[in-house]
DNA sequence: CCACATATGGAAAGGCTATTCCAGTTGTCG
DNA sequence: CGACAACTGGAATAGCCTTTCCATATGTGG
């Protein structure tokens, strides 16, 4: 599924034109580009302070472009996601990655869950795109898709330490992530710390040694469902 | 400071015309004191629904009376959450009190966390609230500050009781209702379900047996200037 | 160096929201 | 029952937002 793209873009850094999924129908002019990468940086900096939800005029604004500029070439909002997320994405992955070479698989989990909680910390953006489902940026997904497997295993190896408790869901991955978004996101100045000290209450639940009996996670297919967005009234989207 | 209300408006129900803090400057027509209700009821079904952002037309629409209608009544959305979550916040501070006078002071502690967090998964905008700090809204704030006293008599009990861990902080329930409310807002239909989960876990991780360090909990005064929520960008507010 | 596809900013259309204003009801008190 | 204050809904103003359109400007290949 993304095995088409070989190397390439590691090899060739800033040579080529292409961007995300690689059908480069036209390598754009080069003034093009410049405002591409304008949007970009506007974008990413306006997102983590404020979460995605911030408007696309706003973004055009802080760009300095157009708004017709910022939609020619990110026709919807999950397109700017899937492009200006795609960095932090791979820092997503590779942490999961790390983990899973970490020899002590319960040292990587606990490393995994304070790093990515530290991420959506320093970025209200990310914090927000990982408790949300972007069908339509399909490079971001299939980012998650990757992280996501590899923390499946991490689970497995974790819990065969007899550290992490046995009855550990991977959904409660999701919910500390929703968790923790709430934090960054009411928490204002003290997010670092109220965050820090969330994270540490939960890692300190999941270890085995206690076996209080625990509510039945929430359905993963309904959670899923949950992230795409559409049960919760303010999203009442086009049409 | 509430002193002057006595008991008389459990004593009366729905007999007297005051609302609020007891300063009736006129006893209102019957007919607006029948729109004042419609709103009311209206607002709540919303705000649970939606969240205390929802727009002020919206509350209007929805009680089927014209926006000036709204307005002349409630003034400012804090003047209307002052008195739609007035029986909630009332329901808030009894459950606090009902804690205190549990003979076991750490059964005490856990029912209170698992009630107040069914409230708020129960009513979205209720969640909200228990995140903000609304500096107009009076009632609302004397009843906050009331449930919170209770709740730090209650954490000290429960301290001693040695089954509460005592590197415990008051700060840490606010993270607690900060985390739980993004769960209910991101969660959709599985808000139940996550939220009682993560509430098991934490509950768990309060518990003292375990001696693990924890990072150092959130400073209170920033924390309550969080609650403001003036540093999150989202709100650029009047002037 | 020129033609022209590509790219641009700003305006326009249409839909939200908050808040104020006002001309027209309608309770209510004497 | 009449007069008047209280109350009403909807219009008006002003400010955002999204998305499309277009006349103008500008890289770039031949």
């Amino acid at each position: 599924m993304m095995g088409s793209m070989g190397s390439a873009d590691h090899e060739n850094p800033g040579q080529n034109t292409e961007h995300g999924d690689g059908q480069d129908s036209a390598p754009l002019r080069v003034d093009a580009e410049r405002n591409r990468e304008r949007i970009l940086d506007a974008a990413r900096r306006v997102f983590a302070a404020d979460g995605i939800e911030v408007s696309m005029s706003a973004v055009a604004r802080a760009a300095g472009v157009g708004v017709a500029t910022l939609f020619r070439r990110f026709p919807t909002r999950e397109d700017l996601l899937d492009a200006v997320f795609a960095d932090t994405m791979r820092g997503y992955v590779e942490a999961a990655e790390a983990a899973m070479a970490d020899p002590d698989p319960w040292n990587g989990f606990t490393g995994y869950i304070r790093t990515v909680c530290s991420m959506q910390v320093a970025n209200r953006g990310f914090a927000d795109v990982l408790t949300m489902t972007f069908p339509a940026a399909a490079h971001l997904e299939e980012q998650r898709a990757l992280a996501y497997q590899n923390f499946l295993r991490l689970i497995e190896a974790a819990k065969a330490t007899g550290k992490l408790r046995p009855d550990f869901a991977d959904q409660d991955m999701v919910v500390l992530l929703m968790a923790n978004a709430g934090v960054v996101t009411a928490a204002g100045a003290t997010a670092p710390d109220s965050s820090a000290r969330l994270v540490a209450y939960l890692i300190q639940a999941f270890t085995a040694p206690q076996l209080t009996t625990l509510p039945p996670p929430p359905d993963p297919d309904a959670l899923a469902h949950a992230m795409l967005g559409l049960d919760c009234a303010g999203n009442q989207k086009s049409q």
